[in-house]
RNA sequence: GUGGUUGUAGCUCAGUUGGUUAGAGCAUCAGAUUGUGAUUCUGAGGGUCGUGGGUUCGAGCCCCAUCAUCCACCCCA
């Protein structure tokens, strides 16, 4: 048979694998200074726990696993009415039963529903793994890819969400990718939906304004008018997102379009606090700013407070990471009032930032740091007993394992950017000297072999 | 889920209105060179043209289906 990957699945090779581990070690590190602690659940979990929690389009992109055993005669009947239910678009035990992890905040809401006893609160855990989506690939949009999620559960102090934007800027910071910060509240945009005909507009008003930098005013306005908006809901909108200026000017102006609605005004207030903290620290650092972006609303519909987005600047590329409050997640797992919050990286999408942007570090490839050549039996076993040597020094070594043509050898060492050759042939065993061999530089030099170890050191 | 694009050697790609035995560069291997590389020269291997059907005397080329790719929409990291 023909070898051949799943559709939206990729190998990762060495010099990939060395480049996404730069991203993730980055991202673990800042997590860690901020007091976040790791947490891994498994890649399956019971369908029952995924289903309902990311919408209608988020069900459908959930990667279902058939269960095993349906071929049993016994059960034939049951299969077959489940499998009638399947065709006529419902879930059904007797044929699917768990499913592929489509986030890594359900998981978690999961885990602190099951575990609530045995945290200590407030727990904040940051998690590291690959995410499944049945979608359709294309550029930055893979069907199994790494999300990194760093959750606060258990508190309503707004230090958290002014942390993780922290966050957010370091680590982007460190990768020396330049990104625009996005901050809105969910408060703000069902505020905005009361005024304008009621909660239950909600989601067809955020998804409309959601668009707006894509699609533009008046195709925004024209989706409104499908929704059935009158004219004057949608002026409001208008002047909504019309709202520009500095944090504090956007401030100012929204306290007074929704000077009516408390849940409004509460979330101004979110946000002023949350802007507080960080202009506290921002002559410390920053270089990549935190805006208000009123037509913010993110899709996963269990955020209820401030949510975030980030977009790396200077590339048209989906986003590299989002966020945001939830008043309660794990209430549906049957622990109630335990507010979240969190954010994620897609590394994946980073990963391809940095490649179009080719900003990874240069010495990100290095690996072994010196090739022994292999001159003959004799001479190879000397090689052999001294590159030991080298290794227990920490130096990272490799002997040719064949006697090949010295040609051959160099090739080998250049491709995988060894900098180091060492050659030892039969005089070089007489003399107990080697040749160490600077293969950047093209220069070498004989030494005894009893000065390796102090040469690289 | 909807629409478009592409699929020929390990890699990047040529291949004329359908016409003998499908090509190039790079890479690989062997030799020129029996201890010093990224150079040069010579030679060799490697393809059921994504897969399965169909039209035709004849298909890499035309038609249908299917799989994969890349891209856009929906949605999202």
């Amino acid at each position: 048979m023909k070898p051949s990957l799943p559709q939206g699945t990729r190998d990762f090779s060495a010099d990939i694998i060395r480049r996404r581990r730069f991203i993730l070690d980055t991202i673990k590190d800042v997590f860690e200074l901020y007091g976040f602690e790791p947490l891994e659940t498994p890649a399956l979990e019971n369908l029952e726990t995924l289903m309902g929690k990311y919408g209608d389009e988020g069900d459908k992109l959930i990667f279902k696993i058939l269960n095993n055993g349906l071929d049993n005669p016994l059960k034939k009947e049951e299969i077959q009415k489940g499998f009638n239910k399947i065709l006529e678009g419902k879930n059904e035990k007797n044929i699917t039963e768990r499913a592929l992890r489509y986030d890594l905040t359900i998981p978690f809401a999961r885990y602190v529903s099951m575990n609530y006893g045995k945290l200590t609160m407030p727990y904040k855990r940051y998690q590291m793994q690959s995410v499944w989506r049945a979608d359709r690939p294309q550029k930055g949009r893979y069907r199994e890819f790494y999300q990194c999620d760093a959750d606060v559960a258990g508190t309503n102090s707004l230090i958290s969400d002014a942390e993780l934007a922290l966050i957010y800027q370091q680590v982007f910071r460190r990768l020396k990718i330049d990104v625009d910060i996005k901050i809105n509240s969910r408060k703000i945009l069902a505020a905005l939906a009361e005024v304008c005909g009621g909660s239950d507009k909600m989601s067809a008003i955020t998804v409309a304004i959601d668009k707006l930098d894509k699609i533009g005013i008046e195709k925004v306005k024209e989706e409104l008018i499908e929704n059935n908006l009158s004219v004057q809901q949608i002026s409001v909108i208008e002047s909504y997102l019309q709202i520009g200026g500095s944090n504090d000017e956007k401030l100012t102006k929204i306290t007074t379009l929704l000077n009516n609605v408390e849940t409004g005004q509460k979330g101004i207030e979110e946000l002023k606090i949350i802007l507080n903290y960080i202009n506290e620290v921002a002559g410390q650092s920053s270089t990549s700013s935190i805006n208000i972006d009123f037509t913010l609303a993110r899709g996963l519909n269990y955020y209820t407070g401030i949510i975030y987005e980030v977009k790396a600047k200077n590339i048209e590329m989906g986003s590299i990471g989002g966020g945001g409050r939830y008043d309660d997640l794990t209430g549906l797992f049957g622990l109630p009032n335990i507010p979240g919050v969190g954010i994620s990286f897609g590394v994946d999408r980073i990963y391809d930032v940095m490649t179009e942007l080719n900003i990874f570090p240069e010495d990100i490839n290095k690996s072994t740091t010196v090739l022994f050549f292999n001159l003959g039996e004799k001479e190879s076993t000397v090689a052999f007993k001294e590159m030991q040597v080298l290794r227990n020094n920490g130096i990272s070594c490799e002997l040719f394992y064949e006697n090949a043509k010295l040609d051959k050898q160099f090739k080998y060492a250049s491709k995988k950017n060894i900098p180091f050759a060492i050659i030892i042939g039969s005089n070089e065993v007489e003399q107990k000297t080697c040749i160490v061999r600077d293969l950047l530089k093209a220069e070498q030099q004989t030494i005894p072999v009893d000065n390796l170890s102090s040469y690289f050191r």
